[in-house]
DNA sequence: GCAAAGATTGTAAAGCTTTACAGTTTCTAC
DNA sequence: GTAGAAACTGTAAAGCTTTACAATCTTTGC
């Protein structure tokens, strides 16, 4: 194995010199620098990551805790943070949630102590006082995602606000009867987006001096089946069913269209439907939606998380409540329209 | 920091014993252990990684190369991994080829020589000589999922024999125009999934006598726009067009089924569709596809590389080239039908 | 009760890098 | 030409664990 020593031999430098010029440090004479590159790329050397940690403290990779993974909004924020992170220079060591409260324990005991990650970038995942306390002592920053972290930096859309903007869209386009399929809150998701979203909601029916129906709510559990389930049984009533959904997710926004057209409702003359995320699916199905752009939310925790690590200013480290409010895009396509004149 | 003289002082042993006794070895007397374990659970004792990665030359940690992310096939075989992983006591690092050839050179020469991984799994890359080669030098095995690598372990489903299965599945219905929408290779994905299961399909037509016409195979990128696109121009045309459809791939099935509708056919009445992969919303559009258990493929490679790893038998390490056929199940669903005698 | 075998324990080296500090060289201004 | 400053370079310690080897204790068979 060819270490650091056998390119200061060859390059006939010491270990230090060889050191420095590898990571681009001050002090070090051109001519120096010259020789230690070429040796190390003759050698095809590469310098021992553990080695690094254990002298620097760094480990040059974030911890990405996430409670699914094969989910398109999940997935979605992690290919973004992967991309941001290796253009950083940083790797991405991915935890998941899904085996239960023992595993969660082991992740936030066990392999952040180990000094395996520099920061942790947590989505949809509420972090416990205690867990925050021992990142704090352990003195690595957390950002979150998907949610606001109580004594951390968290980056998450306004929910209610778009909610009432997706309510709010549908009845400036004339309608007044308004259901919404909101979603359940699964165990793992510490959020209460669904809560949230279903508020701005009612908001929105309220500022609007609309009926407000409880038949016209229902929860599903953010799939395309559940959507579909929900929405059937909502339009199924001839007598009183809405004229425009709102669905909490672009899932359940697909299957809200299907279940309509099932139903032999014409969408959009018979039924609006918006949903909200940006599912790159939503596109082909011509479903108007809340774009929040999840990908780049992912490359915005992540390049937040790296400007904290490298700003080498420690106050930034601990006890710093931030959220930031993501943005979120209207993007009308043609699943709603103005409501038929009947 | 607590470190392990910090437990060795306050059990009363030396760092010897509490590393053995941590790390579950023989030679360590009850009583000792019991001491150890007591306390470093007082102290909050973890071991760092990188000074155990140092001393043992094993880090715990695999490397996961794909070409994207949050493509579902491509999430759900890490889902698998990473569960199976944890379970056997390792972490996941991630890495994405997207970033182009640059990007993927530095993944394999720095990051795996690093010392970062014991192990790297790949999924629908093909590793080339050189790549193979440094592996191979630096002892870490490598398992591919997704298509055979040469000279070196792989799991994959017969490719072919899953075209030609779709394919008899549609004649065996009674169809005799049958058309297939094939996959386009992009050119991140290493392997030929596109043309082997083109060419299932071909020798199943051959088999049974039927006609072959150029007009009834087209490509497309994987998306559900893409079969959309092509399933239209196939079935536009009222003079020849299948009676069946057989897609490389789910969402080009969702596709394929829409666009039958929008043309005013009816599935399967009309037009039988059969796609492949196993994708969780095929259920709820009642799509007949080849599953290929993308989940548990990834877990089972996860599984294969820690078997090596964990077997200590260097001879198993390197130059073996082994080929798991995975199997694949046909899920007859709404989709596919015998067709209407006319 | 004793020798030998076996189990347990401790000491210290090894693993590979970064970096503080001290020492050396080069440059500048007069 | 020289003193002083500035830039460069090298030595050695620190970072934390595992483990080979040596030393000590315990058990066993007679």
């Amino acid at each position: 194995m060819v270490g650091i020593i056998e390119v200061a031999e060859r390059a006939g430098v010491s270990t230090a010199t060889v050191s420095r010029a590898l990571n681009g440090k001050s002090h070090v004479s051109a001519r120096a620098r010259e020789k230690v590159l070429k040796a190390a790329q003759e050698l095809g050397y590469v310098a021992s990551s553990s080695a690094y940690t254990l002298a620097t403290g760094r480990s040059k990779n974030i911890g990405v805790v996430m409670p699914y993974i094969d989910r398109w909004f999940f997935s979605a924020v992690l290919d973004g943070a992967v991309n941001a992170l290796v253009n950083r220079g940083y790797d991405v060591t991915l935890y998941s949630l899904s085996g239960g409260p023992a595993s969660r324990k082991r992740v936030f005991e066990d392999l952040v102590l180990r000094k395996r990650v520099d920061g942790v970038l947590t989505v949809a995942v509420k972090l416990s006082e205690s867990e925050l306390k021992r990142l704090s002592e352990l003195q690595k920053p957390i950002v979150g995602i998907g949610g606001p972290i109580p004594g951390a930096r968290s980056i998450s859309i306004d929910d209610e606000g778009a909610g009432r903007l997706a309510t709010q869209h549908l009845i400036s386009l004339g309608h007044r009867k308004v259901g919404m399929i909101s979603g359940t809150p699964a165990t793992e998701m510490d959020f209460h987006q669904p809560y949230l979203r279903r508020t701005g909601y009612q908001e929105a029916l309220l500022d609007a001096n609309l009926d407000f129906d409880p038949k016209w709510v229902a929860e599903a559990d953010f799939t395309v089946s559940g959507g579909y389930v929900a929405a059937k049984q909502m339009l199924g009533d001839p007598r009183n069913s809405p004229t425009a959904i709102y669905c909490a997710s672009d899932e359940m926004g697909f299957g809200a269209i299907q279940a309509a057209r099932d139903l032999g409702l014409r969408v959009p003359q018979d039924i609006s439907v918006i949903a909200m995320d940006g599912h790159p699916m939503g596109e082909f199905y011509g479903l108007s939606t809340i774009d929040q752009q999840t990908n780049a939310q992912g490359a915005r925790g992540a390049d937040m998380l790296v400007d904290i690590l490298e700003s080498g200013d420690d106050k930034l480290l601990n006890n710093v409540e931030q959220l930031t409010t993501w943005p979120i895009d209207l993007v009308v396509r043609s699943s709603t329209a103005r409501q038929a004149t009947s």
